[in-house]
DNA sequence: CATGAATGAGCGTTCATTCAT
DNA sequence: GATGAATGAACGCTCATTCAT
């Protein structure tokens, strides 16, 4: 059982639940589970509300799934492929030198938080409440995530066209500012994924001060006004 | 009632109990909620697993605490408050320039990343459990913490010493590069805090796009072997 | 709705299912229900446990039988049914003295706790949890077997040639032996169900201390080996 | 903690409550238990029907046992140790000629079976849902049992004094008459449990085909009237 | 004949909290 | 200052059963 389909983000008024079709309660409830564990957390939220979420009563929860584990463990381990299908459909049609390269995951990332922004919160704050069996898999996803970066960045380096003397600390400062978007973006907020995007472009190539030359920066709107959620103090 | 005493960080062998001394219930108890909720999270824990850990009965908990909620917003508020503290001390013994203001207030921070390393996870991942009336006040406090950051940047933009088009994100970018040191930093790693402020403070600088200037970057020390914690993909 | 059809006692290999035949759910199912209620109990077997064992769906057992309940009235029923056809069997093929109808009892009791160990088993264990109306029914049933046994034996104490003060007692001791082989013997070991019948004559002839005379007592093999199952201390 | 204390047996109306006194929830709990898992059998029963017998909340349980399974392991292991101190208490007080030592344990068992009627129930019952680790424990315990009425008989046979070809189906026929007794016992029957141990001595005694010789058989009253609880047929 | 989808009631258990001592 | 005993609400989950197809 797949999961991929849905999370329009927008969940679509956040409580609506408007009879499910006969047949189709999989993909409700694994939706409405999306929307109640980002809400709440894993351990906050109750199945008892994710089914009611889902407009179907709390034993269908447990025909089309096999518990509340299993249930994140399908949320999360969905958006872990959907950001790796995005990493690798980025990085097969650029160029091969450092810096495309790592424009084209900044910006597969950036996509990826924006166009799954409650996926990406819950992968941020519910990863640890995975038991064994599906911890182990996704942690070893996770670390090859890791290594995609790293891996860009130490070629960057090799090749003296990023200069950064630590480049674990790039990779991780890269990783942190894009993952955190999540937490702050607004989709009716003022500015567009894309612009969005080009903007942490700017920002990674600065964080591993790359050697001037020609490359694929596009454009640079104007700046906006504001949006919401401040980082912890 | 505050907390402010304790976390030690390397949180004391992590179950040890020993006989808490009469009257001083209240601070074990502190502790021991710091380190449950540091490791299950605030809904995963327990405050008998609290209790427990702390040497103490069920009812200890509830003579020197309110409840469950309050002994979160205590660990928050004393952390908030610490953390502010911190970047006072700080920024009262730099230079007026934004550039110092900002190195200081990088340093404040990852000095405070570091040595309350479990309290900032905490804060990151438990603060929404917050209820009225915590909540609100802490929200103030971290949106005042946010406008320190803010301002300094904005005013080294505005004095041309900092050139990026978008203040607000640099802000975020760097924020995050901050906080998610509480993430992956070993105590007994190898890099040691000061040198890693160092670090972060290069990372801030580059982001700002800081105009080149002669300035107290310190040293750089050689690259070190690896770490722990990969950031969700 | 009579079952009356299978237990073929070593019940198949526990477990196996290999493809219903169109049409024969009926018996698949109650022998399922045999097997699952025999090992795990009446309340503690879930009719889940019945279809999946049988190799049907869930509502296939509804199709088939009228619930849970109906499952093991049936199972009970068609046992007592068998019992009772074994005894009157027994009875009629005997002469008409106590003692060889008393014999005959025996023989038939034990043929049948051997032949059918599994059904033997749940009625022992499971009656009680027969509801009304398979309740009245069942228990008239078991009083009219009880009263098989005591009427052979009043008699025979009448008649002088059973020496028992306590004719209530020796019955119920008779019988109590005769049951308990279901819970002990096993068909793969070392006594054959003629063998053992003969044994269980002897004791029940004792029990009633008949007066000595030339009966059909047969032959006595040597005393084997071990055997499972013990007794509730 | 240990349960022997009660069971006065007639458990006082079956149903009342009358208040518990503060802090004696644990006896009230498992004395309850005892009488609903006999009424309902360990899996038809509710830990809610339990803490309801028991006048206390369904949390009250959980404070005092660890559980639905200890409290069955708590009661099956209390009675068989009254088991066995009741056995080693008959036996030491006798002769040690087989015949005296198998009349012993057939009076303690006897005993035993009407002291503890309801315990008997159970353990005949519900041991087979004993879980890891009791279950191991009280296996050992319960063949240890067998034991002792195997090597008198054994013994006896030996020394000529007894007269069975099989010994262990003499050894069943025993334990499964005095066992039964626990099912069909009414207290305020006719018959007294000394008057009916004699008995069953008697019994005993003809199974294994004692040799005459003057012993210790006491009274003999005379027949009684009816009792329930017909055997399985 | 048989199934896949769904339900409501109830299960054993744990929770944060309170109260009498 | 601190505890042992108790509670009501809610938890995740399984149950026997039903219904539309």
């Amino acid at each position: 059982m797949t999961v991929s389909e849905s999370e329009s983000d927008e969940p679509g008024g956040s409580g609506t639940t408007s009879a499910v079709p006969r047949g189709s309660g999989g993909v409700a409830l694994t939706d409405a589970a999306r929307e109640v564990f980002a809400e709440r957390g894993y351990h906050g939220a109750s199945i008892r509300d994710v089914a009611k979420r889902a407009g179907l009563s709390l034993s269908a929860l447990y025909y089309w799934h096999s518990g509340k584990q299993e249930l994140l463990a399908a949320l999360l381990e969905d958006g872990v492929n959907d950001y790796f299908r995005t990493c690798e459909s980025a990085l097969r049609t650029t160029e091969a030198d450092p810096a495309s390269r790592l424009c084209a995951l900044v910006r597969a990332t950036v996509d990826y938080r924006v166009r799954r922004r409650v996926d990406s919160t819950i992968a941020a704050q519910e990863f640890r409440n995975l038991e064994q069996p599906h911890a182990q898999r996704l942690v070893t996803l996770r670390e090859s995530a890791t290594r995609l970066w790293q891996d860009i960045i130490d070629e960057g380096v090799r090749d003296d066209v990023f200069r950064c003397a630590y480049p674990r600390d790039a990779r991780r400062a890269i990783q942190a500012a894009c993952n955190a978007i999540a937490q702050w973006y607004a989709p009716d907020g003022d500015v567009e994924p894309g612009e969005l995007a080009e903007r942490y472009v700017s920002i990674a190539l600065r964080i591993v001060d790359r050697a001037p030359q020609v490359h694929d920066r596009r454009k640079a709107s104007a700046p906006p006004r504001g949006s919401t959620a401040d980082p912890a103090p």
